[in-house]
DNA sequence: CTTGCAACTTGGAATTATTCTAATTCTATC
DNA sequence: GATAGAATTAGAATAATTCCAAGTTGCAAG
């Protein structure tokens, strides 16, 4: 079942979308607390089966509009892989991922921020980065990693 | 008009085929030729409009199905950047990529062996990659940056 | 309180990229 | 040439996401 958002988390939450003029609702609160309660990288799908145990009437539209609002404000990262849908990463954290094909689970990689200051260094002048995407295909073999599906 | 394919890409097109077992046909040409003419990293659809210039009975269909069988025999890489069409890189020397959120052009980024050596050794035991992708998002300013950078 | 406004939510329709399907056409081989 | 397997084709089907117009909600000012 769902667990309602600890006091930090709702004092994130509630202080990162004041900053850019947005509001707390209950479907908000419902949506981000999912993303807190299971950090495996849950699809829209998944997210909005989740969220609708404890609140039945949540609609689809509304759980892409929240997320969207998360990511613009910086809550939530989002991962795509291929083209596959959309996954939802509460780990700020610069950090790669690793997609096992097998299972289709998504695993964060630890980044050093050495790696990730000598990987800007390969872009030619004029090469202004935002942001870098690291993922990793292959598979993964029985790891002592507490993970949920 | 679509230039031919030369007698080396030719060649390539047809013993990397016979590899696995797959014919040369028509299309198969026009649609490498496409790719080995421009390498933009074109999206199946401006493939489909180069193609039809020189094969107008060309289908959409038949470019998926080339582009697929390129990518199954190592042809060719696509490229996924966030939920937008699917591009396609005759590129297989290791890179990264670079998309520019302002024109939406997506350049090959040189990637020393020695980096992708140490993005390999943050994977824990047990993580076997088999690919990685990197790609950055950000500005390129074609002009000459003046002093800083 | 009430009224108004803007932000938010909702369900369904629309869109987009891609895959599927079933029928037809090629092409290499006998 | 006949034939079998592979490739191509047009159009239907699917899946993820976005759009839209209408209905709610919550707060702010009168």
């Amino acid at each position: 079942m769902i667990q309602n958002l600890s006091e930090h988390d709702k004092k994130n939450l509630q202080e990162t979308l004041a900053r850019s003029g947005q509001k707390v609702t209950p479907q908000r609160e419902v949506v981000f607390g999912v993303l807190m309660a299971k950090r495996d990288h849950p699809t829209v799908d998944e997210v909005f089966n989740r969220a609708r145990e404890s609140m039945p009437g949540l609609s689809l539209a509304t759980v892409y509009n929240c997320l969207e609002t998360f990511v613009t404000c910086g809550l939530v990262r989002q991962v795509n892989h291929e083209r596959e849908s959309t996954r939802y990463c509460p780990n700020l954290a610069s950090h790669a991922h690793f997609r096992d094909e097998t299972t289709g689970c998504v695993h964060d990689i630890e980044l050093p921020a050495e790696i990730l200051q000598s990987l800007r260094s390969i872009l030619p002048p004029g090469f202004n980065s935002e942001t870098i995407e690291i993922s990793f295909h292959g598979r993964a073999h029985s790891q002592p990693t507490p993970s949920a599906n």
